[in-house]
DNA sequence: TATATTTTCCGGAATATTCGGATGGTCGAA
DNA sequence: TTCGACCATCCGAATATTCCGGAAAATATA
Protein backbone atom coordinates (compact mmCIF):
# COMPACT_ATOMS: atom_id res chain seq x y z
CA UNK A 1 0.00 0.00 0.00
CA UNK A 2 2.88 2.61 0.97
CA UNK A 3 5.17 2.54 -1.80
CA UNK A 4 8.04 5.04 -1.06
CA UNK A 5 8.59 5.30 2.40
CA UNK A 6 9.12 8.72 1.96
CA UNK A 7 6.29 9.89 0.98
CA UNK A 8 3.63 11.00 3.48
CA UNK A 9 1.26 8.78 4.94
CA UNK A 10 -0.79 11.26 6.03
CA UNK A 11 -1.45 13.52 2.83
CA UNK A 12 -1.73 10.06 0.87
CA UNK A 13 -4.20 9.36 2.90
CA UNK A 14 -6.87 12.30 3.34
CA UNK A 15 -6.41 12.77 -0.74
CA UNK A 16 -7.57 9.05 -0.68
CA UNK A 17 -10.70 10.11 1.65
CA UNK A 18 -11.86 12.83 -0.27
CA UNK A 19 -11.44 10.47 -3.62
CA UNK A 20 -14.03 8.13 -1.34
CA UNK A 21 -16.08 10.93 -0.62
CA UNK A 22 -16.06 11.97 -4.08
CA UNK A 23 -17.83 8.00 -4.92
CA UNK A 24 -19.86 8.03 -1.66
CA UNK A 25 -21.10 11.25 -2.09
CA UNK A 26 -21.41 11.85 1.05
CA UNK A 27 -20.66 9.34 4.45
CA UNK A 28 -19.89 9.25 8.10
CA UNK A 29 -16.75 8.75 9.57
CA UNK A 30 -17.44 4.60 10.40
CA UNK A 31 -18.57 4.39 6.89
CA UNK A 32 -15.43 5.97 5.41
CA UNK A 33 -13.32 4.15 8.03
CA UNK A 34 -14.41 0.71 6.93
CA UNK A 35 -13.81 1.60 2.98
CA UNK A 36 -10.06 2.33 3.79
CA UNK A 37 -9.40 -0.11 6.16
CA UNK A 38 -8.69 2.37 9.27
CA UNK A 39 -9.70 2.73 12.98
CA UNK A 40 -12.69 5.11 12.91
CA UNK A 41 -11.64 6.92 15.25
CA UNK A 42 -8.20 7.89 12.63
CA UNK A 43 -10.78 8.87 10.62
CA UNK A 44 -12.84 11.29 12.39
CA UNK A 45 -9.33 13.01 13.51
CA UNK A 46 -8.86 13.23 9.24
CA UNK A 47 -12.56 14.45 8.37
CA UNK A 48 -11.99 16.70 11.34
CA UNK A 49 -9.00 18.33 9.96
CA UNK A 50 -10.35 18.30 6.00
CA UNK A 51 -13.56 19.87 7.18
CA UNK A 52 -11.26 22.77 9.17
CA UNK A 53 -9.41 23.68 5.99
CA UNK A 54 -12.43 24.03 4.17
CA UNK A 55 -12.55 21.29 1.52
CA UNK A 56 -15.24 19.27 3.08
CA UNK A 57 -18.36 20.38 4.78
CA UNK A 58 -20.37 18.45 7.84
CA UNK A 59 -23.78 18.52 7.49
CA UNK A 60 -25.83 16.58 10.01
CA UNK A 61 -23.19 13.87 10.50
CA UNK A 62 -22.29 13.55 7.25
CA UNK A 63 -19.00 14.58 5.35
CA UNK A 64 -19.47 15.64 2.02
CA UNK A 65 -17.17 17.49 -0.30
CA UNK A 66 -17.56 21.40 -0.48
CA UNK A 67 -18.36 23.63 -3.27
CA UNK A 68 -15.04 25.13 -2.66
CA UNK A 69 -13.47 22.92 -4.79
CA UNK A 70 -16.22 24.73 -8.04
CA UNK A 71 -14.14 27.89 -6.63
CA UNK A 72 -10.70 26.38 -7.16
CA UNK A 73 -11.60 25.09 -10.48
CA UNK A 74 -13.29 28.14 -11.64
CA UNK A 75 -10.43 29.95 -10.51
CA UNK A 76 -7.79 27.91 -12.54
CA UNK A 77 -9.77 27.75 -16.08
CA UNK A 78 -10.87 31.54 -15.18
CA UNK A 79 -7.40 31.73 -15.53
CA UNK A 80 -6.55 29.60 -18.17
CA UNK A 81 -5.03 31.63 -21.45
CA UNK A 82 -6.60 28.77 -23.53
CA UNK A 83 -9.71 28.25 -22.48
CA UNK A 84 -10.46 31.95 -22.37
CA UNK A 85 -9.00 32.41 -26.37
CA UNK A 86 -11.05 29.33 -27.04
CA UNK A 87 -14.36 30.03 -25.35
CA UNK A 88 -15.97 33.28 -26.98
CA UNK A 89 -15.04 31.15 -30.51
CA UNK A 90 -16.44 27.99 -29.32
CA UNK A 91 -19.90 30.02 -28.60
CA UNK A 92 -20.13 31.08 -31.70
CA UNK A 93 -19.52 27.85 -33.85
CA UNK A 94 -21.96 26.04 -31.18
CA UNK A 95 -25.07 28.83 -32.38
CA UNK A 96 -23.81 29.06 -36.04
CA UNK A 97 -23.73 25.39 -35.92
CA UNK A 98 -26.28 23.93 -33.53
CA UNK A 99 -24.09 21.38 -32.72
CA UNK A 100 -22.07 20.40 -29.47
CA UNK A 101 -18.45 22.52 -29.14
CA UNK A 102 -15.63 21.13 -27.46
CA UNK A 103 -12.12 21.60 -26.36
CA UNK A 104 -10.22 18.72 -25.13
CA UNK A 105 -6.56 18.66 -23.48
CA UNK A 106 -4.33 15.89 -22.92
CA UNK A 107 -3.65 15.13 -19.40
CA UNK A 108 -2.08 11.71 -17.78
CA UNK A 109 -2.38 9.97 -20.99
CA UNK A 110 -6.10 10.65 -20.79
CA UNK A 111 -8.10 13.05 -23.07
CA UNK A 112 -10.11 15.57 -20.24
CA UNK A 113 -12.86 18.16 -21.31
CA UNK A 114 -11.76 21.12 -20.75
CA UNK A 115 -14.77 23.45 -21.67
CA UNK A 116 -17.42 22.39 -23.98
CA UNK A 117 -20.17 25.05 -25.83
CA UNK A 118 -23.75 23.37 -26.33
CA UNK A 119 -25.95 25.71 -29.26
CA UNK A 120 -29.62 26.04 -28.27
CA UNK A 121 -30.79 23.00 -29.35
CA UNK A 122 -27.64 20.68 -29.76
CA UNK A 123 -27.45 17.08 -28.07
CA UNK A 124 -24.97 16.23 -25.34
CA UNK A 125 -25.19 12.63 -24.53
CA UNK A 126 -23.64 12.72 -20.98
CA UNK A 127 -20.22 14.64 -21.44
CA UNK A 128 -19.23 17.47 -19.14
CA UNK A 129 -16.48 19.58 -18.40
CA UNK A 130 -14.05 17.39 -16.44
CA UNK A 131 -14.99 14.54 -17.57
CA UNK A 132 -11.45 12.09 -18.94
CA UNK A 133 -11.52 10.04 -21.45
CA UNK A 134 -9.06 7.38 -22.90
CA UNK A 135 -7.67 8.80 -25.53
CA UNK A 136 -8.14 6.35 -28.49
CA UNK A 137 -11.96 6.10 -28.46
CA UNK A 138 -12.40 9.47 -29.99
CA UNK A 139 -11.76 12.11 -32.61
CA UNK A 140 -10.32 14.45 -30.24
CA UNK A 141 -8.05 11.93 -28.50
CA UNK A 142 -6.97 10.18 -31.93
CA UNK A 143 -5.81 14.04 -32.62
CA UNK A 144 -4.11 14.28 -29.73
CA UNK A 145 -2.43 11.23 -30.14
CA UNK A 146 -1.43 12.34 -33.25
CA UNK A 147 0.17 15.63 -32.67
CA UNK A 148 1.71 13.69 -29.52
CA UNK A 149 5.64 12.84 -29.73
CA UNK A 150 5.78 9.50 -31.25
CA UNK A 151 7.37 8.06 -28.60
CA UNK A 152 4.43 9.20 -26.19
CA UNK A 153 2.21 8.26 -28.45
CA UNK A 154 3.92 4.42 -28.79
CA UNK A 155 4.08 4.22 -24.90
CA UNK A 156 -0.08 5.17 -24.93
CA UNK A 157 -1.17 2.80 -27.70
CA UNK A 158 1.46 0.17 -26.78
CA UNK A 159 1.49 0.01 -22.48
CA UNK A 160 -1.63 -2.07 -21.90
CA UNK A 161 -4.82 -3.34 -23.54
CA UNK A 162 -7.12 -0.20 -24.81
CA UNK A 163 -10.32 0.04 -23.67
CA UNK A 164 -13.50 -0.91 -25.59
CA UNK A 165 -16.36 1.56 -25.38
CA UNK A 166 -18.51 0.30 -28.71
CA UNK A 167 -18.07 -2.36 -30.82
CA UNK A 168 -16.78 -0.03 -33.36
CA UNK A 169 -14.07 1.76 -30.91
CA UNK A 170 -10.91 0.49 -32.18
CA UNK A 171 -8.13 -1.38 -30.00
CA UNK A 172 -6.12 -2.60 -32.42
CA UNK A 173 -2.88 -0.42 -31.47
CA UNK A 174 -1.41 -1.18 -35.57
CA UNK A 175 -4.34 0.36 -36.69
CA UNK A 176 -4.41 3.46 -34.38
CA UNK A 177 -0.74 3.88 -35.50
CA UNK A 178 -1.61 3.85 -38.96
CA UNK A 179 -4.10 5.99 -38.64
CA UNK A 180 -1.90 8.84 -36.64
CA UNK A 181 -0.50 8.93 -39.91
CA UNK A 182 -3.40 9.65 -41.96
CA UNK A 183 -4.41 12.32 -39.49
CA UNK A 184 -1.39 14.00 -39.58
CA UNK A 185 -1.31 14.12 -43.60
CA UNK A 186 -4.85 15.21 -43.38
CA UNK A 187 -5.04 17.56 -40.45
CA UNK A 188 -8.01 16.36 -39.13
CA UNK A 189 -9.89 12.86 -37.26
CA UNK A 190 -13.66 11.87 -37.83
CA UNK A 191 -14.92 8.93 -35.82
CA UNK A 192 -18.43 8.09 -35.20
CA UNK A 193 -20.12 5.13 -33.04
CA UNK A 194 -16.25 4.93 -31.49
CA UNK A 195 -17.09 5.93 -27.81
CA UNK A 196 -21.23 6.41 -27.24
CA UNK A 197 -23.34 4.69 -30.19
CA UNK A 198 -25.05 7.35 -32.23
CA UNK A 199 -22.36 10.26 -31.28
CA UNK A 200 -20.27 11.15 -33.39
CA UNK A 201 -17.36 13.90 -33.96
CA UNK A 202 -14.56 15.64 -35.73
CA UNK A 203 -11.72 17.07 -34.52
CA UNK A 204 -8.74 19.28 -35.44
CA UNK A 205 -5.78 19.85 -33.20
CA UNK A 206 -5.01 23.44 -31.85
CA UNK A 207 -0.92 23.93 -32.80
CA UNK A 208 0.10 26.95 -31.67
CA UNK A 209 4.17 27.86 -31.75
CA UNK A 210 4.28 24.11 -33.02
CA UNK A 211 3.41 22.82 -30.06
CA UNK A 212 -0.36 20.56 -29.61
CA UNK A 213 -2.54 22.75 -26.61
CA UNK A 214 -5.14 20.37 -27.08
CA UNK A 215 -7.99 19.54 -29.86
CA UNK A 216 -11.38 21.63 -30.86
CA UNK A 217 -14.38 19.19 -31.61
CA UNK A 218 -17.74 19.26 -33.26
CA UNK A 219 -19.75 16.64 -31.91
CA UNK A 220 -22.81 15.32 -33.71
CA UNK A 221 -25.34 12.74 -34.31
CA UNK A 222 -23.33 10.10 -35.92
CA UNK A 223 -25.63 9.97 -39.01
CA UNK A 224 -25.28 13.85 -39.98
CA UNK A 225 -21.24 13.04 -39.05
CA UNK A 226 -21.38 10.51 -42.06
CA UNK A 227 -22.75 12.77 -44.46
CA UNK A 228 -19.82 13.97 -46.40
CA UNK A 229 -20.34 17.62 -47.57
CA UNK A 230 -22.07 18.34 -43.77
CA UNK A 231 -18.74 16.64 -42.39
CA UNK A 232 -16.86 18.88 -44.61
CA UNK A 233 -18.78 22.06 -43.16
CA UNK A 234 -18.07 21.26 -39.76
CA UNK A 235 -14.50 20.43 -40.67
CA UNK A 236 -13.87 24.12 -42.31
CA UNK A 237 -15.58 25.71 -39.44
CA UNK A 238 -13.54 24.55 -36.53
CA UNK A 239 -10.65 25.05 -38.66
CA UNK A 240 -11.65 28.25 -39.17
CA UNK A 241 -11.58 28.79 -35.81
CA UNK A 242 -8.96 27.44 -34.99
CA UNK A 243 -6.85 29.85 -36.80
CA UNK A 244 -8.48 32.78 -34.85
CA UNK A 245 -7.69 31.00 -30.91
CA UNK A 246 -4.34 30.64 -32.46
CA UNK A 247 -4.06 33.43 -33.37
CA UNK A 248 -5.84 35.04 -30.16
CA UNK A 249 -3.72 33.08 -28.24
CA UNK A 250 -0.79 34.38 -29.28
CA UNK A 251 -1.17 38.57 -30.09
CA UNK A 252 -4.48 38.71 -27.19
CA UNK A 253 -5.23 40.01 -24.20
CA UNK A 254 -2.84 39.98 -21.15
CA UNK A 255 -4.56 36.52 -20.52
CA UNK A 256 -5.62 36.79 -16.75
CA UNK A 257 -9.17 38.55 -16.64
CA UNK A 258 -10.08 40.39 -14.11
CA UNK A 259 -11.15 38.53 -10.75
CA UNK A 260 -14.63 39.38 -9.26
CA UNK B 1 -1.36 29.65 13.46
CA UNK B 2 -2.07 25.92 14.42
CA UNK B 3 -4.62 26.35 16.46
CA UNK B 4 -6.55 23.24 17.49
CA UNK B 5 -3.53 20.97 18.69
CA UNK B 6 -5.54 17.49 17.81
CA UNK B 7 -5.62 18.79 14.53
CA UNK B 8 -3.57 16.73 12.17
CA UNK B 9 -1.22 19.26 10.65
CA UNK B 10 0.63 17.41 7.94
CA UNK B 11 -3.08 17.77 6.32
CA UNK B 12 -3.50 21.44 7.16
CA UNK B 13 -0.59 22.20 5.53
CA UNK B 14 -0.88 20.22 2.49
CA UNK B 15 -3.98 22.37 1.93
CA UNK B 16 -2.46 25.08 2.55
CA UNK B 17 -0.29 24.25 -0.86
CA UNK B 18 -2.84 23.80 -2.70
CA UNK B 19 -4.06 27.23 -1.91
CA UNK B 20 -0.59 28.58 -2.42
CA UNK B 21 -0.48 27.22 -5.51
CA UNK B 22 -3.84 28.49 -6.50
CA UNK B 23 -2.39 32.01 -5.87
CA UNK B 24 1.10 31.80 -7.88
CA UNK B 25 -0.13 29.69 -10.35
CA UNK B 26 2.88 27.12 -10.35
CA UNK B 27 6.10 27.55 -8.20
CA UNK B 28 9.15 25.75 -7.08
CA UNK B 29 9.73 24.41 -3.46
CA UNK B 30 12.09 26.99 -2.53
CA UNK B 31 9.42 30.00 -3.59
CA UNK B 32 6.46 28.01 -1.47
CA UNK B 33 8.96 27.27 1.32
CA UNK B 34 9.62 30.91 1.70
CA UNK B 35 5.67 31.48 1.36
CA UNK B 36 4.50 29.11 3.83
CA UNK B 37 7.60 29.60 6.24
CA UNK B 38 8.82 26.22 6.09
CA UNK B 39 12.62 24.42 5.08
CA UNK B 40 12.28 23.99 1.45
CA UNK B 41 13.57 20.82 2.36
CA UNK B 42 10.22 19.80 3.92
CA UNK B 43 8.41 21.67 1.16
CA UNK B 44 9.95 19.17 -1.16
CA UNK B 45 8.58 16.06 0.90
CA UNK B 46 5.09 17.64 0.63
CA UNK B 47 4.73 18.16 -3.24
CA UNK B 48 6.60 14.79 -4.17
CA UNK B 49 3.26 13.49 -1.77
CA UNK B 50 0.95 16.21 -3.52
CA UNK B 51 2.27 14.97 -6.59
CA UNK B 52 1.90 11.36 -6.33
CA UNK B 53 -1.61 12.13 -5.41
CA UNK B 54 -2.21 13.05 -8.91
CA UNK B 55 -3.88 16.49 -7.26
CA UNK B 56 -0.32 18.76 -8.29
CA UNK B 57 1.41 18.29 -11.77
CA UNK B 58 5.77 18.99 -11.96
CA UNK B 59 6.70 20.37 -14.92
CA UNK B 60 10.12 21.46 -15.23
CA UNK B 61 10.96 21.65 -11.77
CA UNK B 62 7.52 23.69 -11.16
CA UNK B 63 4.22 22.50 -9.40
CA UNK B 64 0.93 23.50 -9.83
CA UNK B 65 -2.05 22.07 -9.62
CA UNK B 66 -3.45 19.61 -11.77
CA UNK B 67 -6.37 19.60 -14.20
CA UNK B 68 -7.62 16.84 -12.14
CA UNK B 69 -9.34 19.35 -10.17
CA UNK B 70 -11.30 20.17 -12.77
CA UNK B 71 -12.48 16.76 -12.99
CA UNK B 72 -13.63 16.28 -9.39
CA UNK B 73 -15.68 19.63 -10.19
CA UNK B 74 -17.15 18.50 -13.13
CA UNK B 75 -17.93 15.16 -11.51
CA UNK B 76 -19.77 16.87 -7.94
CA UNK B 77 -21.80 19.08 -10.93
CA UNK B 78 -22.63 16.83 -12.84
CA UNK B 79 -24.22 14.93 -9.82
CA UNK B 80 -25.93 18.11 -8.58
CA UNK B 81 -29.50 17.25 -8.83
CA UNK B 82 -30.41 20.99 -8.57
CA UNK B 83 -27.86 22.16 -11.24
CA UNK B 84 -28.89 19.10 -13.66
CA UNK B 85 -32.59 20.58 -13.53
CA UNK B 86 -31.95 23.89 -13.46
CA UNK B 87 -29.58 23.81 -16.07
CA UNK B 88 -31.86 23.21 -19.48
CA UNK B 89 -34.03 25.90 -18.44
CA UNK B 90 -31.58 28.66 -18.38
CA UNK B 91 -30.06 27.60 -21.77
CA UNK B 92 -33.77 28.65 -22.38
CA UNK B 93 -33.90 31.96 -20.80
CA UNK B 94 -30.55 32.59 -21.61
CA UNK B 95 -31.51 32.33 -25.70
CA UNK B 96 -34.77 33.54 -24.97
CA UNK B 97 -33.36 37.12 -23.64
CA UNK B 98 -29.96 36.83 -24.91
CA UNK B 99 -28.66 38.08 -21.44
CA UNK B 100 -26.56 36.17 -18.36
CA UNK B 101 -28.51 33.91 -16.73
CA UNK B 102 -26.94 32.59 -13.42
CA UNK B 103 -27.72 30.30 -9.99
CA UNK B 104 -26.34 31.26 -7.07
CA UNK B 105 -26.31 29.22 -4.16
CA UNK B 106 -25.00 29.66 -0.61
CA UNK B 107 -21.88 28.26 0.93
CA UNK B 108 -20.33 29.39 4.11
CA UNK B 109 -22.17 32.47 4.12
CA UNK B 110 -21.14 33.55 1.44
CA UNK B 111 -22.68 33.68 -2.34
CA UNK B 112 -21.09 30.69 -4.87
CA UNK B 113 -22.37 30.83 -8.68
CA UNK B 114 -22.74 27.03 -8.96
CA UNK B 115 -23.55 27.75 -12.71
CA UNK B 116 -24.06 30.53 -15.52
CA UNK B 117 -25.81 30.16 -18.91
CA UNK B 118 -25.19 33.08 -21.45
CA UNK B 119 -27.17 34.25 -24.41
CA UNK B 120 -25.37 34.56 -27.83
CA UNK B 121 -25.14 38.40 -27.29
CA UNK B 122 -24.99 38.50 -23.76
CA UNK B 123 -22.00 40.04 -21.45
CA UNK B 124 -19.99 38.44 -19.32
CA UNK B 125 -18.64 41.18 -16.96
CA UNK B 126 -15.86 38.77 -15.32
CA UNK B 127 -18.01 36.55 -13.26
CA UNK B 128 -17.67 32.99 -13.44
CA UNK B 129 -18.97 29.80 -12.32
CA UNK B 130 -17.45 28.52 -8.94
CA UNK B 131 -17.01 32.64 -7.87
CA UNK B 132 -17.65 33.41 -4.48
CA UNK B 133 -19.02 37.25 -3.67
CA UNK B 134 -20.60 38.82 -0.46
CA UNK B 135 -24.38 38.28 -0.12
CA UNK B 136 -25.37 42.01 -0.06
CA UNK B 137 -23.51 42.95 -2.73
CA UNK B 138 -25.81 41.76 -5.41
CA UNK B 139 -29.63 40.87 -5.49
CA UNK B 140 -29.34 37.38 -5.84
CA UNK B 141 -27.01 37.60 -2.43
CA UNK B 142 -30.39 39.30 -1.23
CA UNK B 143 -32.73 36.97 -1.95
CA UNK B 144 -30.79 34.22 -0.53
CA UNK B 145 -30.08 36.44 3.20
CA UNK B 146 -33.97 37.20 3.20
CA UNK B 147 -35.38 33.53 2.49
CA UNK B 148 -32.03 32.26 5.35
CA UNK B 149 -33.41 31.65 8.72
CA UNK B 150 -33.67 34.93 10.44
CA UNK B 151 -31.01 34.41 12.90
CA UNK B 152 -28.61 32.89 10.07
CA UNK B 153 -29.30 36.36 8.13
CA UNK B 154 -28.58 38.77 11.24
CA UNK B 155 -25.98 36.88 12.06
CA UNK B 156 -24.15 37.26 8.50
CA UNK B 157 -25.17 40.69 8.15
CA UNK B 158 -24.22 42.01 12.02
CA UNK B 159 -20.90 39.96 11.96
CA UNK B 160 -18.18 42.06 10.89
CA UNK B 161 -18.26 45.31 8.81
CA UNK B 162 -20.04 44.54 4.99
CA UNK B 163 -17.75 44.81 1.89
CA UNK B 164 -18.22 48.09 -0.22
CA UNK B 165 -17.67 46.83 -4.02
CA UNK B 166 -19.23 49.69 -5.50
CA UNK B 167 -20.21 53.35 -4.30
CA UNK B 168 -23.86 51.96 -4.36
CA UNK B 169 -22.94 48.78 -2.29
CA UNK B 170 -25.86 49.06 0.71
CA UNK B 171 -23.28 47.96 3.60
CA UNK B 172 -25.55 49.22 6.08
CA UNK B 173 -27.11 45.86 8.48
CA UNK B 174 -30.03 47.77 8.94
CA UNK B 175 -31.09 49.32 5.69
CA UNK B 176 -30.45 45.49 4.61
CA UNK B 177 -32.15 43.98 6.96
CA UNK B 178 -35.42 46.71 5.95
CA UNK B 179 -34.53 45.94 2.17
CA UNK B 180 -35.11 41.81 3.32
CA UNK B 181 -38.49 42.50 4.62
CA UNK B 182 -39.37 43.91 1.07
CA UNK B 183 -37.63 41.14 -0.80
CA UNK B 184 -40.11 38.38 1.38
CA UNK B 185 -43.11 40.30 0.23
CA UNK B 186 -42.51 41.26 -3.25
CA UNK B 187 -40.75 37.39 -4.17
CA UNK B 188 -37.81 38.80 -5.97
CA UNK B 189 -34.95 41.25 -5.81
CA UNK B 190 -33.13 43.85 -7.82
CA UNK B 191 -30.38 45.33 -7.80
CA UNK B 192 -27.69 48.06 -10.48
CA UNK B 193 -24.73 48.85 -9.94
CA UNK B 194 -23.85 47.49 -6.30
CA UNK B 195 -21.66 45.00 -7.31
CA UNK B 196 -20.22 46.02 -10.40
CA UNK B 197 -20.50 49.29 -12.08
CA UNK B 198 -22.71 49.15 -15.18
CA UNK B 199 -24.32 46.02 -14.08
CA UNK B 200 -27.98 44.95 -13.06
CA UNK B 201 -29.68 42.13 -11.49
CA UNK B 202 -32.78 40.65 -11.25
CA UNK B 203 -32.91 37.45 -9.16
CA UNK B 204 -35.35 34.79 -7.45
CA UNK B 205 -35.49 32.59 -4.37
CA UNK B 206 -35.49 28.98 -5.25
CA UNK B 207 -37.72 27.43 -2.60
CA UNK B 208 -38.36 23.77 -2.52
CA UNK B 209 -40.44 22.23 -0.17
CA UNK B 210 -40.26 25.41 1.76
CA UNK B 211 -36.12 24.98 1.73
CA UNK B 212 -34.63 27.49 0.22
CA UNK B 213 -31.78 26.03 -2.21
CA UNK B 214 -30.36 28.65 -4.19
CA UNK B 215 -31.18 32.31 -6.24
CA UNK B 216 -31.83 32.14 -9.90
CA UNK B 217 -30.90 35.49 -11.71
CA UNK B 218 -30.69 37.33 -14.71
CA UNK B 219 -27.78 39.90 -15.22
CA UNK B 220 -28.03 42.55 -17.55
CA UNK B 221 -26.92 46.31 -17.89
CA UNK B 222 -28.10 48.41 -15.58
CA UNK B 223 -29.63 50.74 -17.80
CA UNK B 224 -31.63 47.69 -19.18
CA UNK B 225 -32.79 46.68 -15.74
CA UNK B 226 -33.78 50.32 -15.11
CA UNK B 227 -36.31 50.11 -17.70
CA UNK B 228 -39.61 49.04 -15.27
CA UNK B 229 -41.19 46.93 -18.16
CA UNK B 230 -38.37 45.41 -18.92
CA UNK B 231 -37.34 44.44 -15.57
CA UNK B 232 -40.92 43.13 -15.43
CA UNK B 233 -40.33 41.00 -18.01
CA UNK B 234 -37.51 39.35 -16.88
CA UNK B 235 -38.65 38.95 -13.79
CA UNK B 236 -42.00 37.14 -15.19
CA UNK B 237 -39.53 35.01 -17.02
CA UNK B 238 -37.40 33.47 -14.19
CA UNK B 239 -40.40 33.30 -12.01
CA UNK B 240 -42.18 30.63 -14.40
CA UNK B 241 -38.78 28.74 -15.11
CA UNK B 242 -37.99 28.26 -11.18
CA UNK B 243 -41.57 27.16 -11.09
CA UNK B 244 -40.71 24.86 -13.61
CA UNK B 245 -37.19 24.16 -12.09
CA UNK B 246 -38.95 23.28 -8.74
CA UNK B 247 -41.57 20.93 -10.21
CA UNK B 248 -38.87 18.95 -12.22
CA UNK B 249 -36.75 18.72 -9.19
CA UNK B 250 -38.97 16.83 -7.19
CA UNK B 251 -40.70 14.48 -9.55
CA UNK B 252 -37.93 14.36 -12.40
CA UNK B 253 -35.71 11.39 -13.11
CA UNK B 254 -32.75 9.82 -10.92
CA UNK B 255 -31.16 12.96 -10.75
CA UNK B 256 -27.89 10.94 -11.16
CA UNK B 257 -26.59 11.14 -15.35
CA UNK B 258 -24.79 7.92 -16.19
CA UNK B 259 -20.78 8.25 -16.56
CA UNK B 260 -18.94 8.35 -19.61
C1' DT C 1 -37.38 2.59 27.94
C1' DA C 2 -33.73 -0.36 26.58
C1' DT C 3 -30.35 -1.67 23.08
C1' DA C 4 -27.49 -1.12 19.25
C1' DT C 5 -24.79 1.77 16.50
C1' DT C 6 -22.22 5.73 15.46
C1' DT C 7 -19.80 9.89 16.48
C1' DT C 8 -16.74 12.17 19.33
C1' DC C 9 -13.09 12.48 22.78
C1' DC C 10 -8.70 11.30 25.07
C1' DG C 11 -3.89 9.65 26.53
C1' DG C 12 0.17 7.46 25.69
C1' DA C 13 3.06 4.47 22.53
C1' DA C 14 4.94 4.06 18.09
C1' DT C 15 6.49 5.99 14.09
C1' DA C 16 6.11 9.14 10.38
C1' DT C 17 7.39 13.76 9.79
C1' DT C 18 10.76 17.12 10.01
C1' DC C 19 14.96 19.77 9.31
C1' DG C 20 19.89 20.65 8.75
C1' DG C 21 23.05 19.74 5.85
C1' DA C 22 25.05 17.26 1.67
C1' DT C 23 24.74 16.52 -3.39
C1' DG C 24 24.12 17.41 -7.98
C1' DG C 25 22.17 20.21 -11.53
C1' DT C 26 21.17 24.67 -13.96
C1' DC C 27 21.66 29.32 -15.28
C1' DG C 28 24.09 33.49 -16.16
C1' DA C 29 28.09 36.44 -15.84
C1' DA C 30 32.66 37.18 -16.78
C1' DT D 1 34.87 27.91 -20.85
C1' DT D 2 35.05 28.52 -15.60
C1' DC D 3 33.11 30.23 -11.60
C1' DG D 4 29.57 31.34 -8.38
C1' DA D 5 24.93 31.63 -6.95
C1' DC D 6 20.78 29.45 -6.59
C1' DC D 7 17.72 25.73 -6.55
C1' DA D 8 15.77 20.99 -6.59
C1' DT D 9 16.56 16.76 -4.65
C1' DC D 10 18.25 13.39 -1.29
C1' DC D 11 19.39 11.51 3.33
C1' DG D 12 19.67 10.27 8.39
C1' DA D 13 18.65 10.97 12.93
C1' DA D 14 15.79 13.49 16.67
C1' DT D 15 11.30 14.27 18.13
C1' DA D 16 6.92 16.11 17.59
C1' DT D 17 2.79 13.89 15.40
C1' DT D 18 0.03 10.69 14.19
C1' DC D 19 -2.39 6.74 15.48
C1' DC D 20 -5.08 3.46 17.89
C1' DG D 21 -7.74 1.25 21.70
C1' DG D 22 -10.95 2.15 24.56
C1' DA D 23 -14.34 5.32 27.06
C1' DA D 24 -18.02 8.66 26.77
C1' DA D 25 -21.63 10.99 24.48
C1' DA D 26 -24.92 11.22 21.08
C1' DT D 27 -28.03 9.30 17.96
C1' DA D 28 -30.71 5.75 15.86
C1' DT D 29 -33.42 1.46 16.40
C1' DA D 30 -36.49 -1.63 18.58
Amino acid sequence: MSDDPRSLTTIRRAFEVLDVLQETNGAGPTELAKRMDLPSSTMYDYLRTLHETGYVTREDGEYRLSPRIYTMAGRMKHRDRLFQTAKPEMKRVANDTNELVGLTIEHDGRGLILHQEEGPQALNLGTYPGAMTPLHTHASGKVILAYLPDDEAEALLRDGPLAERTERTVTDPDALWAERERIKERGYAVDWDEQVIGMGMIAVPILIDERLHGALNIVAPSGRVQNESYQEELRQKIEESVNRISINYQYGGSGTPREP
